[in-house]
DNA sequence: GCCGTTTTCGGCCCGACTGTTTTCAGTCG
């Protein structure tokens, strides 16, 4: 049986502090779960690999005990403490607590030892008959509350759930503070949240503002076209959805706290704690509203994020580092990384034509590339078998290869790789020949069929793969589709090894929805010394502005441009390739 | 359950909102 994934650890010990929340475990034990859990879900490596050496505890929230539960869950399949807690409460408890917005776990549990509700059909039921006010602590209005709870939960459906991926939170919350920052009324508007911090999606949209005339900025909400409506209009703000359904939060604040809401607001909630914390073993109380110091009783109210760092002694942390994984530590030190920017990248290593299923014709490509200043352009077309039609025969593909150089050769300022997207099949070779592998300038390894082939197989596929000498890099290696589809199951850590072990790069591909591999994974490989590229995977020429959603999963994963190979001018890129220089 | 410039016990981030048990617990972000 293969090790279990840091995700499946991280999954147990979040049964297990739902279960230990359900039995009335103190807050502080149950919170400990969930730290534990955290850690393992960002741990640059394999968690059951460290738990084997006894080493997890090394991992900050991960003690003697989480370590001992661990191996055995490694050794077991299971935790027995979970499976005796499993006994105790139907899994219905579970999702009621998951599902409806305002039933917390000791509501829950009330609920099921006063009239036996154990599932979400139970408690519907329940609701519909007026049974729940005669509960001691439920009223008539709480539930109305679950009712209309229920209610919404079933509107929505599991695909309500859904968070907005990035880029199109972006490019609706973008214009919106665009929009506000025209506003006369309006100082400064800044989007905040996670979308600030460029995670992966969002949930809602927070805009932290300062205005000359707060009522008048909170009522031009309601003026851009992109909101549908807008709740309650005061001072402090507003509150809105746009028509996309996403939920803005417009707060508007004074000018001398401005720092403290966008520091508070912007997140993450594991950022902020560690900050709170470690400000408390100071004798400093941080909210939203100031920085309380125990000694002197005064607030230091902060215009601007700066100041707050700096008050409890550290240099400003660029949001997307604040998940509460060592960057404060790191800001302490002032060992911050030098995060790479999109103006960083010289070359793109991952592009299609309408030689397979791209928009644009070679030409056009190139110079598109040319345009954005790129000194080298991978034409990476899908191989024979991809499965979505547009094949490259080996035939097409020998042409195409001329036709690439012969572009090449006529167009100054940027050099062309003739390449391919080739796909890898279920026993882990290559749909080309190795003789027409090596005739290209750039092979991209990517699996684009059979996801469900097991983890066991599909890792032993991937770093086959992987170890091949004429594939370059490994292209969006989890195929992972962010809120549409999980990654398949794959033992990610075998592949960064193999990587690390042949020279072979791994991709970033920076499609919006793939953002493959993600922050956690991209840190790890190069953490283990694997030479990353962040890929447009381009098939139109716009495409290649999708760049940015690459950039900000590099970012996040703590890179540096001299961690990303493509930010290299074309020989020292060259050098750094696992096939010989093709011949000039 | 974790952790230590309060080191092996006794604490553990902060504030808003809601409704009910009427003085505060539960939930959320």
């Amino acid at each position: 049986m293969p090790d279990p994934t840091n995700a499946q650890i991280a999954a147990a010990l979040d049964e297990l502090g739902d279960l230990y929340e359900l039995d009335g475990a103190i807050v502080h034990r149950v919170v400990a779960y969930r730290e534990g859990a955290r850690a393992v879900r960002d741990a640059s490596v394999s968690v059951a690999g460290l738990a084997r050496e006894g080493r997890a505890i090394e991992l900050p929230g991960i003690g003697k005990t989480l370590q001992e539960k661990i191996v055995t869950l490694i050794d077991t399949g299971a935790i027995p403490s979970a499976q005796r807690l499993r006994e105790k409460f139907p899994a219905g408890l579970v999702d009621i607590v998951h599902a409806v917005p305002g039933m917390g776990p000791k509501r829950v549990r009330a609920l099921y030892d006063g009239l036996g509700i154990d599932s979400i059909e139970a408690l519907e039921a329940a609701t519909a008959a007026h049974e729940v006010r005669k509960l001691r602590g439920f009223g008539a209005k709480a539930e109305e509350t679950i009712a209309a709870a229920l209610a919404a939960a079933a509107e929505r459906g599991p695909e309500g759930q859904r968070r907005t991926i990035l880029s199109r939170a972006l490019a609706i919350g973008e214009p919106i503070a665009a929009a506000l920052r025209d506003h006369p009324a309006a100082d400064r508007v800044e989007l905040a949240g996670s979308a600030r911090r460029l995670a992966d999606s969002v949930k809602d949209l927070d805009l932290i503002a300062t205005a000359n005339d707060p009522l008048a900025l909170a009522r031009a909400l309601h003026e851009i076209p992109a909101v549908q409506s807008v709740g309650t209009v005061s001072e402090a703000g507003a509150r809105g959805v746009t028509h996309t359904g996403l939920k803005i939060d417009l707060k508007i604040v004074a000018p001398d706290q401005f720092g403290n809401l966008l520091q508070h607001f912007t997140g993450s909630k594991a950022h902020n704690m560690q900050l709170r914390e470690a400000a408390v073993r100071r004798g400093l109380h941080v909210s939203e509203y100031g920085v309380l110091d125990d000694e002197t009783g005064e607030t230091l109210r902060c215009p601007t994020e700066e100041a707050v760092y700096e008050r409890l002694g550290y240099a400003w942390i660029p949001p997307e580092l604040r998940e509460g994984r060592g960057e404060l530590e790191a800001s302490a030190r002032g060992a911050l990384p030098p995060l790479i920017d999109t103006a960083d990248i010289r070359g793109d290593l991952h592009s299609h034509t309408t030689a397979s299923d791209g928009k644009a014709t070679l030409e056009e490509m190139a110079r598109a590339a040319l345009v954005r200043g790129y000194e080298y352009l991978a034409v990476t077309d899908h191989s024979a078998t991809h499965g979505f039609g547009n094949e490259v025969s080996p035939g097409d593909l020998r042409r195409h290869m001329e036709r690439v150089r012969a572009l090449d050769a006529r167009l100054d300022g940027i050099r062309l790789l003739a390449g391919s997207e080739v796909n890898v099949l279920p026993d882990g070779s290559l749909d080309y020949d190795d003789d027409l592998l090596a005739q290209l300038d750039w092979v991209v390894a990517s699996v684009h069929t059979s996801f469900r082939i097991g983890e066991a197989a599909m890792t032993e596929r991937m770093v086959r793969a992987t170890e091949h000498p004429l594939v370059d890099a490994i292209g969006h290696p989890t195929g992972r589709k962010i809120e549409r589809r999980d990654s398949y199951p794959v033992d990610i850590g075998a592949v960064i090894e193999a990587a690390a072990r042949t020279g072979t790069m791994l991709e970033i591909n920076a499609a919006p929805d793939r953002r493959d591999l993600d922050d956690v994974q991209a840190r790890a490989a190069a953490q283990a010394g694997v030479r990353i590229l962040v890929n447009s995977d381009a098939h139109s020429t716009g495409n290649f502005e999708l760049m940015r959603w690459g950039v900000a999963t590099a970012r996040r994963a703590w890179l540096t441009a001299g961690d990303v190979a493509n930010t290299r001018p074309w020989a020292a890129f060259d050098a750094l390739r696992k096939r010989k220089p093709a011949p000039a």
